[in-house]
DNA sequence: CTAGGGTTAG
């Protein structure tokens, strides 16, 4: 992969056949494990995306290297190209003009979430209507990504027309579900119930739907609309579970604000208050009921209460998991406990559950708040030399430490290892890293850089675009800023007020 | 994609 990656552009087939016998030598000296259909999925997209597209050098090369095309090595290269959105739909187009196209029904759902990240919906389109492979995850899928664009009407429009395309394969109350979640999760809960009410009789509805609809008022601290919506359930005879209380709970905790004492104490009067009812409709409290009213508690940074009722949920037999146990670790990191802290993860491993990235990234949140670069730097040694793989947003945490404290090679090593990492930069590296530049005056690096975050279908945030803006045109960079501006034309992207309506792509898990 | 909890954010 390395020695590919020396090829530049204007390469020869013959430069590019010794480089991969060289390779496949190397490999029989060394005596490599035989390569997984992923490393060379690696070493595909690898070739793909530093050689510009060689596919003509493509079939001989993967021919040489002994490597075939089969739908799994596909769907895996796909994969790694899925933020280099051109280069992906070139791939796909290259497997359809072979002989034997080897697309298949995955490898289409993918580039189609590929293409719609990047708001290129009429290939999309045009995809749809030329290939016989749409299945209802595509419709799924493009709908998804329109409702992500602020596409809401279109959105609805593609679910309605799906059927015309899966042959009369009419969409039941899962799919409804999945549009009225995907809806809210984006914020446009008004619109789900709009879309709700029009279509009840049509879908029928269950205790997932008005779950659904209570969590996407939640969303938008509307509690009241959400409780009313519990009523509207119960009345129309549909009984809430355990996973309804606990969307209400977290509506209620995760908002809540802390500030005043009253203001606490009321919500912890109210998220009482579901606990009781919950008892009262004979549900008991689960694990998750626990760790959302704990994460209240740590969030007002209670650690002795965080404590307590940790030690209450143990005596009713609740087990916590990994995230109750986040919680726990979060309050006492931003109280200043390390060494409590550290404690509980030593207990955290006698029960039986290993932190996770999330768990250290208390750690790492807290080593930034005390401008501590080493205790940083050592924490993450530690979990590159295997004790547990960092996140995407442990290395966001890391970027805005280093960020802050000016040391940009620092930044910039740290940068390195996420771009080499299995998920990559997100939204928010890019933001922080940009934002990072510009504060430093590096306006072309920070221009290069938000260049790339919108090719790999990344939407910069209004600020983040200003920021840019006044920057260059102060410093009179004049030829980068029309350079922008032809590629911001390209991808047809403005900065208009609608651009802050949706920053962020909801949190997956 | 498949109703819910932990990490992040100029």
């Amino acid at each position: 992969m390395l020695l590919l990656k020396q090829i530049s552009p204007p390469f020869h087939l013959h430069q590019l056949r010794r480089r991969i016998s060289t390779i496949i030598s190397a490999g029989f000296t060394l005596n490599l494990p035989k390569l997984e259909p992923s490393s060379d999925a690696e070493l595909i997209s690898q070739m793909l995306i530093t050689n510009h597209n060689p596919f003509h050098f493509m079939e001989s090369s993967l021919q040489l290297n002994g490597i075939s095309l089969t739908p799994n090595l596909i769907h895996q290269t796909l994969l790694r190209l899925r933020h280099n959105s051109k280069i992906a739909l070139s791939f796909f187009q290259y497997l359809r003009s072979l002989p034997s196209p080897s697309t298949t029904p995955t490898s289409f759902n993918l580039i189609i979430d590929i293409l719609g990240r990047v708001r290129q919906f009429d290939v999309v389109r045009q995809l749809i209507v030329e290939m016989d492979q749409t299945s209802p995850e595509t419709f799924l899928i493009l709908v998804k990504r329109l409702i992500a664009a602020g596409l809401t009407r279109q959105a609805v429009r593609a679910f309605d027309d799906a059927p015309c395309f899966l042959e009369n394969r009419r969409f039941r109350l899962v799919e409804f579900g999945f549009l009225l979640d995907t809806l809210c999760k984006y914020g446009y809960t008004k619109m789900a119930v709009g879309v709700f009410n029009e279509r009840k009789e049509e879908f029928g509805s269950d205790e997932k739907v008005y779950t659904i609809l209570i969590a996407g008022w939640c969303k938008l601290r509307r509690i009241d609309m959400a409780e009313k919506f519990l009523v509207e359930m119960i009345e129309s005879g549909i009984e809430p579970n355990v996973v309804t209380y606990n969307v209400l709970l977290n509506g209620i905790c995760r908002t809540a604000s802390l500030h005043p004492e009253e203001r606490f104490e009321r919500n912890v009067r109210n998220a009482e208050k579901v606990f009781d009812e919950m008892r009262q409709r004979g549900i008991e409290p689960d694990v998750t009921s626990f760790s959302i009213v704990l994460h209240m508690y740590s969030r007002a940074h209670k650690a002795e209460l965080t404590l307590d009722k940790m030690k209450l949920m143990k005596a009713k037999g609740i087990s916590p998991t990994i995230e109750t146990y986040t919680s726990v670790v979060k309050c006492l990191c931003s109280c200043g406990r390390l060494e409590e802290a550290e404690e509980l993860l030593e207990t955290m491993v006698e029960s039986g559950i290993s932190p996770s990235s999330a768990t250290y990234n208390c750690f790492f949140k807290e080593y930034k708040g005390r401008k501590d670069a080493n205790g940083a730097m050592n924490l993450y040694r530690k979990m590159k030399n295997g004790l547990c793989k960092p996140s995407t947003q442990t290395y966001n945490v890391l970027l805005g430490t280093f960020i802050n404290l000016g040391k940009m090679e620092t930044v910039k090593e740290i940068w390195d290892d996420l771009k080499a990492s299995e998920t990559g930069p997100d939204l928010d590296s890019y933001t922080s890293l940009v934002h990072g530049l510009c504060s430093k005056e590096k306006w072309k690096e920070a221009c290069g850089y938000f260049v790339e975050m919108i090719e790999r279908g990344f939407l910069p945030q209004k600020l983040t675009f200003e920021t840019l803006y006044k920057g260059l045109i102060q410093s009179n960079k004049m030829r980068t800023w029309r350079r922008l501006k032809k590629k911001l034309d390209e991808e047809s992207i403005t900065f208009g007020s609608e651009f802050q309506r949706y920053p962020f792509e909801p949190y997956k898990r």
